[in-house]
DNA sequence: GTCGTCAGCTTGTCAGACAAGTTTCAAGCG
DNA sequence: CGCTTGAAACTTGTCTGACAAGCTGACGAC
């Protein structure tokens, strides 16, 4: 059968695009900035056009980037569609939104269970500073949209991280930046005073409490609680798991 | 903000890569298969080789197909560290398998038990359809390799399916491609003979008949201890979720 | 029959050019 | 002054032609 990897030739446009992956990874730029032009890239990596093009194509294809003729090359901010571009290709309906946040539930609730299992004192440290922080939100009545918000994530972060298993982090990451916008409603202005901030972080608590127990059952169903909750926040038909 | 999407201009490599995928998808290519030299696509589509290149490259950053330079482009088998390229950058080590398999795991347990809650009598057949094949592939002794391991397939496809989730369906046979391979020494001749395929049956019929039941805690527990057996199968270390 | 060689084909890369779209900025107008 | 308008510069999208690197298969020497 001869499956061992026989050195195939490095491809230039593979390295490239490995590069420009790094630079978006590790200096966190932020979705809408712009990248060098492709002559400027062209020069900065001593390669031709076709190359550059090659390696641009490769992190449309990923999501990473989008192009815009005439303006130039910009950091993508993940969408939901370009999440699951791979795994078909039209845009998508609510519906389907709605299916993909059922997956999104399933595996978070799982992640709780492990986190519940595996979480050891470091983790907690992170799960009760996002806590904390949403607190602040919540008492900083007015001004703590985005705090809360990004306190949120934190917290759906560090409960992915606290599973120890890195490829699920990653995924939950991933799926998680999708509905990130979705959590803006429950922590600006109009959903402190609603009392939606206020929900979310009793939830939220739920859940750390029964980490801190190390109680998965209860950390399971503390997230599927969450998570059905945020879904009809969001306005889509609570398909109860 | 005008986030409206505004007629954005189309790209012809989009155009070409689409109907490249929908080739391949439809008519069912097999891996290793090859596809027209560019030259030839670039005739058929009437297109310059810039974009038929740029348009599989695209394909190649999905890893639908692979490029062997002197040689043309080839249906590509999915692999692992394909199907996750989107989530980091370098080849998987043995630890990242594992975290990877315990992810589908958790997803699968999940689909399980909707699939337990959900499943009409269509999906019934289905699923028993599929469990049929296998039996046959048991009996069938020895020449039945392939048969078993399309059914074993099959069946994991059918549960999926049963869910009503269309995106959970995708991602399960995404990820399913990708540990496609894994199934093959579990019914192949040694695999028969030493008992694993019997095993893998059994698992199987258990986590059906609690579909049948509509029994969902049961469905998740028998996919659960099904995966797990797999993981053991495939030496990765069980990490009991 | 076996082995080496070589011509032909395919992908990888390069270079230059034009088309199409965007941004910028200054001139012109109310 | 504020607003529109239009041209110019810039950027990506596409085309063309060419050469390098690597593979395949056939042909001839042995």
């Amino acid at each position: 059968m001869m499956s061992g990897k026989l050195a195939r030739p490095p491809r230039l446009s593979d390295a490239v695009s490995r590069q420009i992956e790094s630079w978006i990874r590790e200096m966190g730029l932020a979705p809408g900035t712009q990248l060098p032009t492709e002559k400027t890239l062209c020069e900065r990596f001593g390669v031709s056009r076709a190359v550059v093009r090659e390696a641009i194509s490769r992190l449309r294809a990923d999501g990473c980037v989008e192009t815009r003729q005439g303006a130039g090359v910009f950091v993508a901010q993940p969408s939901v569609a370009a999440a699951f571009r791979l795994l078909g290709d039209e845009a998508r309906s609510k519906g389907e939104i709605a299916d993909i946040f059922e997956l999104r539930c399933l595996v978070e609730a799982g992640a709780a269970e492990l986190a519940a299992r595996r979480r050891d004192d470091e983790d907690l440290g992170r799960l009760s500073a996002a806590l904390e922080a949403m607190d602040e939100a919540l008492l900083g009545a007015d001004g703590g949209s985005e705090n809360g918000a990004q306190a949120d994530d934190a917290f759906h972060v560090a409960v992915a991280a606290a599973t120890g298993n890195a490829q699920l982090e990653h995924f939950l990451v991933f799926m998680g930046r999708q509905f990130s916008a979705s959590r803006v409603p429950t922590w600006n202005a109009a959903g402190l005073q609603a009392g939606r901030a206020a929900a979310a972080q009793a939830e939220h608590r739920r859940i750390f409490d029964a980490i801190l127990a190390r109680d998965a059952k209860g950390a399971r169903e503390a997230a599927i609680a969450h998570l059905s909750a945020a879904a009809e926040r969001l306005g889509l038909e609570p398909r109860r798991p």
